[in-house]
DNA sequence: AAAATATTTAACCAAAAAGTTAAATAACCT
DNA sequence: AGGTTATTTAACTTTTTGGTTAAATATTTT
């Protein structure tokens, strides 16, 4: 876990994309697969890159696994990148 | 260029240490070098990589080459993200 | 129980990344 | 000019990453 992990899985393309795609609302993985060019296998091992750094959380429900966002832990990102800025915060 | 770019180099965590280090100041590439247990060749390239994505710039004096850190690309990365948590900002 | 659907896991491959040592550049110092 | 120092570039190797297809797992449907 750590930064290292978040900033990791946030530096593939596809992988930004997924999460852009989740900021609307859960989404099942196969319906998350049809908008990539790449097989189904390719893109449930993003979202096991996403998961790992806790950045989706995935819920079964019946046949379908469905992935939603978790921002949280995007805030040590920021805090990361505020304080190379030098910036102040509370 | 672009937010790519920024989040690959910045997904590094010897590239990270180094822009931490430049918090601090301008440093020559010597200077950088010595704290990491790799070769000045691979440090060089890790250097390349920042300058690339336009996180340091860097200026020559004699022999030596200073480089320093340039946080404003690291603006587009806030934003993304912000914009990822669902944040107004202006 | 068998077939169909949704998704992941396994085994493998190719391309990219990060490291090494040795050679090339560039500037300084006798 | 020749030698030393600072740094990069080249050539090569190893590791990591992202992709593929095929097999495994889980659930629903018939």
């Amino acid at each position: 876990m750590g930064i290292q992990n978040t900033i990791k899985a946030l530096s593939d393309p596809i992988r930004r994309e997924i999460l852009e795609m989740l900021k609307t609302g859960r989404m099942a993985a196969g319906e998350i697969s049809e908008k990539f060019p790449v097989s189904g296998a390719a893109i449930s091992k993003h979202l096991s890159v996403l998961r790992d750094a806790d950045l989706i959380r995935d819920t079964r429900e019946g046949k379908f696994i469905y992935y939603e966002l978790n921002t949280s832990v995007l805030e040590e990102v920021m805090l990361w990148i505020s304080g190379l800025k030098g910036e102040k915060h509370d």
